[in-house]
DNA sequence: CGATTGACTTTGACTACTCAAAATAGTAAT
DNA sequence: ATTACTATTTTGAGTAGTCAAAGTCAATCG
């Protein structure tokens, strides 16, 4: 049985290597995103080698292996449906079950993880708008477009935020930017760094460029 | 933040406790219930003291200080009411939720314990009739007389099944001696070793003195 | 080329938990 | 009052995970 910790830097390792695929997952990153020293995920790194879940290129970085990845999708799959529960089934909001879910991820079995899966109804993204990756196989690929990526005048569709941080998620709950909604684009202006975006029905929204990167969308 | 292990020892005291109040528990008897040697409990009890959890004499036993046993009942109302939840909205059988509960008693926060307890309206007993500690205060006395103190031709109520074995458990439900359910006493012969008892509606049982004595009842 | 810099690795130490096995202290029996 | 038995405690060692700080590597820059 792999411990939470390991399943925490595998699940990391898996999501840095969405973000920037191909390439190895150095340690500095690592550490940073599972919130140790450099040193510790080194070490832990190594350890995970060893048991043939990453493979790892000293001063290189690490790179899940199939095991690995298997792994890594499963905690994810009960992280989202856990957080999907927790939205629909005991009304949290979905600013807070991110946090909720890092324990949670741990301490579902699969027989109970079949049963939350059963009573959603076999959902297929996360309140977040993030993929739940299937019993087995791999997820579906996630949108990497952004807000910041559209043009003007385009009519586009909130896929995911990829920020989970409570008061960022809440700001986009006020503007009604949430995954599902439809949207145009007003403008979007290098220049001034910003997006002006339009939910339906609600007033239009002003996003820095950062802020808009967190935003990815699909086509209406 | 208790760890699940400080978690469980303490709750493991508490029942302990209640098994035979006023007693301070032995090192032997707390080891067995944990499921370590005894120089581990030794070990772990004395670091309790330390943090003021429990009280210790060695070479005599331990026993909760207030603090450590509202852990404990923190605890206890964690692992009834996700045992609970798991019946009456996952549809798990009842024979299989302790297990469950035993891992997500410690990844439950506050606030999804809230709402839980919200969407069972306030239960007062787990699965197995065990009362559900309120969220302050102490739980309401839980009976203590078993089958095996019933008299011949005694009408008694099933109150709980101090067994959390999935085996036990689901013979008990093959015999209808859930819970709640109302019963009539046939037969409670010492010298025979067995009690014979008839479920309202169900066919007569008849257990040995040992299984009588888990199966806890109070006045119908 | 050599020096500087920044990321990475190594080392040593610490906390939390555990077991095996030896030492000890009561209790009970001779 | 010894002796024997049993529960408990102690000791020594091991695993898992972590950090601080020192050491190493390699890319970059003068
Ligand atoms: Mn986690
Ligand atoms: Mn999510
Ligand atoms: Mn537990
Ligand atoms: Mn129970």
């Amino acid at each position: 049985m792999a411990s939470s910790t390991v399943e925490d830097y595998l699940k990391r390792i898996y999501l840095e290597q969405q973000r920037s695929p191909d390439t190895l997952v150095p340690m500095g990153r690592l550490a940073e995103a599972v919130g140790v020293v450099p040193g510790t995920a080194t070490t832990m790194v190594k350890a995970l080698a060893d048991s043939g879940l990453v493979s790892y290129e000293p001063r290189g970085g690490a790179r899940l292996t199939r095991g690995g990845e298997q792994l890594a999708l499963h905690v994810l799959r009960r992280h989202r449906l856990v957080e999907l529960f927790l939205v629909k089934v005991l009304g949290l909001d979905w600013s807070e079950v991110h946090a909720e879910a890092e324990e949670l991820e741990h301490a579902i079995s699969d027989k109970v993880l079949e049963r939350i899966d059963a009573l959603l109804d076999r959902p297929s993204v996360d309140p977040h708008g993030d993929p739940i990756p299937p019993a087995k196989g791999r997820p579906a690929p996630a949108s990497r477009r952004s807000l910041a990526d559209c043009e003007r005048g385009e009519s586009i569709r909130i896929a995911r935020v990829s920020d989970q941080s409570p008061g960022f998620l809440q700001f986009i709950d006020r503007c009604g930017l949430t995954p599902g909604i439809v949207a145009t684009v007003d403008a979007n202006d290098p220049q001034a760094d910003s997006v002006r975006v339009r939910p339906r029905g609600k007033e239009t929204v002003t996003l820095g460029a950062a802020a808009a990167a967190k935003v990815l969308v699909e086509v209406a």
